[in-house]
DNA sequence: AACGTTACTGGAAACGTTTCCAATTTGTAT
DNA sequence: ATACAAATTGGAAACGTTTCCAGTAACGTT
């Protein structure tokens, strides 16, 4: 059975194509009466307008594309929840597309704008500080970077952004630490892939020291990808290194937890002979036990102003922004008080 | 800058259109060296066809479905991964749609299948109990049932699936725990949300019960959600009646664990005064401490045999098929053999 | 040189919409 | 009744492809 297409409503109906199509698009210039006899119609013959066709034809297609790097990571699940909802609600739809790790981001969103026809496009984490300008005027698209590794010195005009400050919190999450008297504090950052983020956290790490007077040593950094088991692993190498150490900042949730299981495992106490502080804020850290104390990212708040600011580029109401947006320390079972030997 | 089209392609080439169509396309009939010639240009001039346009013109869209049921899932992630991998293999496209709990499956997927002109979907979990017979027989698109919830009286001439023995499997578990001495076992199931699902793996501990001579009693049950949370609160229901449980039984991982931290926030040791299996076979399930015993569903497995029958049936090769997976019981360290007192 | 065969190539219709523009109907004020 | 504006409607072009069909070029065979 084949499908139906506008011109068989049309005629079922005995009025125009036009306006037929005008009656799907939700446009003014329909009498009511033809307006509803066309709508049950549509519903009784149970018609679907195509796609493809409506988007060959429109310049303003209503699909927006979400870019996610990584789909094993639950810290985005939440945000991409928030997202798909506001982008409905707005009566678009969204193009959820996955990245691995080594992929070129940039390219891939160009790519995707294009061969979809996309009105707007937001990249959930990723890598943006090896872009070329060029590559981002030339997209005329709107683009909104969330949570992801941006380059300093781009030109702000030509793309927008949201971010927490993850100097600012990962100092805030080691400054916890200092504060409960703990001196020796190892860190396990993510590396290559996540170059800007880690880094930054990792920056914020020396700060909190330096603040406390305490001294950074090479040897307390161990490098981790976003896996448990690279964290895992990272956290026995720190641990046989026999530095003492009665704290460790990991600048992820996941990985917190596989370090956390690494310390476990040794038959080490968290807290009482090792703090732990993660990042993110995932449901999982406050399931695993001990609950791990950690930087919550307001998750949902990620995918409302994204599409907010999305909405009000393609709308040509704003111009791009660049959002920082707040984290909370989350107090939890993990991190003790050390009291003086 | 407007995007150049086919034409512009084939004036800057000096060609026809459908030589060049022929070219992307990888047609036989142009030869190699305009084929080069053509190649070189598209690539230079950085031209990519217009997907609506193809699709349009295409009755074969290349874009396979794939919906999912709940995004949170960690379980579905390896799935879907292993899923785009092969489907992109086969030079088509995935378009990747999320449902929420309470969507109705089978209608979401026949709109997907019409709106995007999908070759072929395949539905991660979902519920297809409640459905007509006459909805899939409408449905022309090869469709491939994958972990999901299906009423055992349907014609299995017009669907495909891929399952697990869900009794069976649950039922090794609880067996597992009832040889190491259990008696008195506690259960944490899905309810309404995974209706059979949940009801099999529940049936599989009755047997399991029965089998070692174990009378059930109804107060060991509750029932949860697919949340950490929902399974915490019902494992906390579960100690509140004070059955003296032993051991307890829980049908996700993701809910193990919820109910693993409820235990363990109370004081009580895993597994010195309960032990505790999971189901699912995630990565986090590993890492909780201490490590949680589950039956492992073969993930990969799912995912590539899924887009092979998918294949087949689109292909005209082969007729539906039923698939029966093989799960695991994966030892950890949450259950301990019980010393008779 | 004439022919048949095969290898390429180009033109044009078609896919199912949206939208501009023109045409028709309706309503309102004179 | 008439004139004019406003509301509603229909026709046709256009969006960028694919593919059928017809046509040309190249080549070997007689």
């Amino acid at each position: 059975m084949k499908d139906l297409n506008i011109k068989d409503i049309a005629k079922i109906a005995g009025v125009g194509i036009s306006t037929v199509s005008r009656v799907i698009n939700n446009h003014p210039d329909v009498k009511d009466k033809t307006r509803e006899r066309i709508r049950k119609i549509i519903e009784e013959y149970n018609y679907i307008p195509n796609n493809s066709a409506r988007n060959l034809k429109r310049t303003d297609s209503k699909n927006i594309g979400v870019l996610v790097k990584g789909i094993f990571n639950p810290f985005f699940a939440k945000i991409i929840q928030s997202i798909e909802e506001k982008i409905s609600e707005e009566g678009y739809s969204t193009i959820l597309h996955y990245n691995d790790y080594n992929s070129n981001d940039i390219e891939v969103a160009i790519e995707l704008v294009k061969e979809k026809k996309l009105r707007g496009i937001i990249c959930l984490g990723g890598n943006f500080t090896n872009i070329d300008e060029s590559q981002l005027i030339d997209l005329e698209t709107p683009i909104v970077l969330s949570s992801a590794d941006i380059i300093q010195d781009l030109n702000k005009e030509i793309f927008s952004s949201i971010v927490i400050e993850n100097e600012k919190a990962a100092s805030e999450a080691v400054d916890y630490l200092c504060k409960l008297g703990h001196e020796k504090i190892g860190i396990i950052v993510t590396g290559q892939e996540d170059k800007c983020i880690g880094k930054l956290r990792f920056q914020g790490y020396k700060k909190a020291l330096e603040k406390n007077g305490i001294e950074y040593k090479e040897e307390f950094l161990e490098i981790g990808k976003y896996t448990f088991k690279s964290s895992f692993d990272a956290m026995n190498k720190l641990l046989d290194k026999e530095l003492n150490l009665t704290a460790v900042f990991v600048t992820s949730d996941i990985m917190a937890i596989g370090a956390a299981k690494a310390i476990l495992k040794r038959g080490l106490k968290i807290p009482d002979e090792i703090s732990i502080v993660g990042f993110d804020g995932i449901e999982y850290a406050e399931y695993f036990h001990p609950s791990i104390t950690t930087i919550k990212q307001p998750d949902e708040d990620f995918g409302k102003r994204s599409v907010e600011i999305l909405f009000d580029l393609i709308k040509r109401k704003k111009e791009h922004q660049h959002i920082i947006l707040e984290t909370q320390l989350l107090k939890r079972e993990s991190c003790k008080k050390l009291t003086s030997k």
